[in-house]
DNA sequence: CGGGAATCATT
DNA sequence: TAATGATTCCC
């Protein structure tokens, strides 16, 4: 097509598509320009085009075309610095190959102006040789040969163009536009006569246009449901232009197969009646229907005729569902109050917040929401695998094996006494693997009415052997509750690890510390939420990533300790998990913003000390475009550009100097020894702490114990390193300002008789020495 | 800039 | 006519 000498014009940045308002003649001039595909909230950028292969002075033309396959003129006019009836000219410095943009408005012609100023426009492009390349009447398409002086207008053309101007007014969609840019070179005479192949833009959608908003599933607040249906769903929307949320709330349609055996997985997606438009599907799973016992209690009874009827071959009660995602649902929605708009919203708290402030009565939806059954459904015909003969035996076999089972995890979860359960525990651990070896049914992966599994509740009641045997019987270990938890979810949560060490010794159980649950958290911040730090240890050890993000706002572990002032457990992640010190959130933030931001002098040491970069800029602006408030700044023209606003970083959150100081590199350990330790571990001679030391060498897993009594827990990594790790605890608790008294106080806990009897013993006689005060009276 | 009231158009 | 949606204008 293109000579690959010759010069020709080329997009460098094409305009943003999305969220860029047309303004109204009445809504006066200055709403911003157009900002480039690119363009972001501190960093702004601007259409631009370059002169490739050319090196010399320029003129551009920038034109509102039509989103057409043929390209029209469009009615809007463009305005701002450059612009002149409706379009926009720059000339191009022979310095420069390429030119951006900045101060592109685009003005929406009123519907009834629509043909007058498009006749206006198409004249003027006619007159000025501006109308190559689009479409206006083929009779006045032909002339367009190159103009040095302005074209005059016969009466012919002008008819023609005027019937053209009504014509195509009448098929113009006044919500889109692309920008069309002409570059003309100087001929011999100085004049921009020579003209480039035309380029032309991306669409760009009126962000106010009633149908612009890209419809977008922020979150739901479940993910799961049953069956039956009927159960409502509350999903925050986007409409993608800044910050404007929506809540819709509507209830689960019937799945069509109301006999499912098994969890599946449809959508749920936004649809907007009027075009079609479809937001992103997100994903939600329909679970089997619960059988309570009685149902269970009554089908056992039943014999071989009744059995097609619990596997769902059968036609038995709920009828089939139409399918195909029928029904329209009732949809109630309100836009959010202003207070909350722009937040992300976390956790339920804020759900039930608003869930309770507002009532949803308004009828404002326009949408619809569809369920589209995704994936290959289960066919019905799931008990054709094996004959009759064998229905009757297995029937009544897994009935009772079922109902066995279940009970015996049911009742341990409402609290029934552990020692009935364990003498039942080889019985579990036979029968799950009696049933797993059974066709068709999948009993040991059935759901209780709160989505609990049998390896959930195993979980939840500590029962190792029952967990182990579930394991062994290959359960399910992807089935969640109703929060979105899989087991490894739950047994993150506990206070002990030995649930969870007793889930990753399965290795497939390890790809699920990556899944987040309902909430957005994954095991591993549940355990830090917990303060679990064997859980996050057993995790670590387990092989889950460290640097794992939890889905709301992107925080990863070390930010969540951090948030909770944390200090052992970010120190655990950084110094055994090895997590990325400078991991961001979505909106930039490391962990080390985090601890400035609450002013936390250690947890910024911590965080210096593993590498924080405490100028990291997230992506909050550290000022917003100044109103007001400097007078004294002269306003010249800074419109052209934006100029660049500069991001927070951890020094710019800093508010106490110790914090200020610490991130501007001062040794953490400095300042606390500066000040004279408070302590009175001087007094203890350096025999005692060597006996100490033996002590504590003596007991197993002592001095760490005693490390974590002392709240110095964060530094056991280090300490062993140490060939003599209780001499390094000690002297760390005695730089720390720790005194005697507290020694002892943590020996005790720790339970090492043999130290604390050894301190006690001391403490008498320094006190008794320091009871002679030193007169040295020197008084004038 | 973005929210929203007012007004116009359509069903 | 009332209800709903689109357009225009105002702050």
């Amino acid at each position: 097509m293109r000579t690959v000498d010759g010069p020709y014009l080329r997009i460098v940045e094409q305009p943003k598509q999305r969220g860029f308002r047309f303004r109204y003649g009445c809504e006066g001039p200055s709403h911003g320009g157009l900002p480039g595909a690119s363009s972001e909230k501190n960093r702004k950028s601007y259409p631009q085009v370059k002169v490739c292969n050319y090196q010399g002075a320029a003129r551009v033309v920038v034109q509102l075309v039509t989103n057409t396959a043929e390209p029209h003129l469009h009615a809007h006019s463009l305005v701002g610095k450059q612009c002149d009836k409706g379009i926009c000219i720059v000339e191009l410095l022979p310095k420069d190959s390429s030119i951006s943009f900045p101060n592109l408005g685009i003005l929406h012609v009123t519907k009834k102006n629509v043909s007058k100023v498009l006749e206006e426009r198409m004249i003027e492009a006619y007159r000025m040789g501006y109308n190559y390349g689009i479409f206006i009447n083929p009779e006045i398409d032909v002339l367009q040969g190159e103009v040095r002086m302005p074209r005059e207008l016969t009466g012919r053309s002008v008819n023609l163009i005027s019937s053209a101007s009504i014509h195509q007014s009448k098929e113009m969609d006044l919500s889109v536009v692309r920008l069309m840019f002409t570059a003309f070179l100087p001929d011999s005479d100085g004049g921009f006569s020579r003209r480039l192949e035309p380029v032309i833009s991306d669409p760009i959608f009126d962000s106010k246009a009633p149908n612009a908003s890209n419809l977008k599933i922020v979150r739901m607040d479940r993910t799961a449901g049953c069956v039956t249906g009927g159960e409502e769903v509350y999903l925050l929307c986007d409409k993608v232009q800044k910050g404007q949320k929506f809540a819709i709330v509507f209830k689960t349609p019937k799945y069509r197969d109301q006999n499912l055996q098994k969890p599946i997985s449809v959508f749920v997606q936004l649809k907007r009646k009027s075009d079609n438009e479809t937001s992103e599907p997100k994903p939600f799973t329909y679970h089997p229907q619960i059988i309570d016992k009685e149902e269970v209690q009554r089908k056992r009874q039943k014999t071989l005729p009744n059995f097609q009827d619990y596997s769902g071959a059968g036609g038995g009660a709920g009828g089939m569902f139409r399918g195909g995602g029928g029904g329209s649902f009732i949809i109630r929605s309100l836009k959010f109050p202003p207070c909350i708009k722009g937040h992300f919203f976390q956790g339920y708290q804020t759900y039930n917040n608003f869930g309770s402030g507002y009532n949803f009565s308004s009828g404002v939806g326009g949408g619809g929401t569809t369920i589209k059954h995704g994936g290959c459904p289960r066919c019905q015909s799931s008990c054709c695998h094996y004959s009759s003969f064998d229905c009757t035996i297995t029937y009544t076999a897994i009935s009772k094996l079922y109902l066995l089972i279940c009970s015996v995890l049911d009742r341990t979860f409402r609290g029934l006494h552990l020692g009935v359960i364990h003498s039942q525990t080889d019985a579990v651990r036979n029968l799950a693997q009696v049933i797993s070896g059974l066709p068709g049914e999948d009993i040991i992966n059935m759901r209780n009415d709160l989505y609990q599994t049998p390896l959930h509740l195993a979980v939840l009641t500590q029962q190792k052997e029952a967990v182990e045997a579930l394991l062994e019987a290959d359960v399910d270990i992807t089935l969640t509750d109703r929060h979105g938890n899989t087991a490894l979810h739950l047994a993150a949560q506990q206070k002990e690890d030995n649930m969870l060490r007793l889930l990753l010794k399965y290795k497939p159980v390890v790809q699920l510390t990556s899944i987040p649950n309902t909430a957005g958290l994954c095991p591993l911040h549940l355990a830090v939420q917990a303060n679990g730090l064997s859980c996050v240890r057993a995790l670590l050890d387990g092989g889950a990533d460290v640097d794992v993000q939890e889905i709301t706002c992107g925080h990863t572990a070390l930010h969540l300790a951090t948030e909770l002032g944390n200090l052992s457990l970010a120190g655990c992640l950084l110094l055994e998990g090895n997590a990325y010190v400078d991991s961001v959130t979505y909106n930039g933030s490391t962990p080390l913003h985090v601890a400035a931001g609450r002013d936390s002098t250690k947890l910024c040491a911590l965080l210096m000390a593993a590498g924080a970069d405490p100028h990291k800029e997230n992506f909050e602006p550290l000022f917003f475009k100044e109103d007001e408030l400097c007078g004294t700044c002269e306003e010249e023209e800074e419109e052209e550009d934006e100029g660049y606003i500069p991001g927070t970083t951890p020094l710019n959150m800093a508010t106490s100097p110790e914090v200020y100081d610490i991130l501007n590199g001062e040794e953490y350990q400095l300042t606390t020894t500066v000040v004279p330790p408070q302590g009175d571990m001087k007094s203890l001679s350096s025999d005692t702490k060597q006996e100490l030391c033996q002590a504590l060498e003596g007991q197993t897993g002592g001095w760490e114990s005693l490390a974590h009594a002392l709240g110095l827990g964060i530094l056991t990594s280090a300490f062993r390193l140490s060939t003599c790790p209780a001499r390094k605890l000690l002297d760390s608790y005695e730089v720390s300002g720790g005194t005697v008294r507290e020694l002892v106080e943590g020996l005790k806990h720790v339970g090492n008789s043999s130290a604390v009897s050894l301190l006690q013993a001391m403490c008498k006689e320094p006190e008794a020495v320091h009871t002679t005060p030193q007169l040295t009276g020197n008084i004038d």
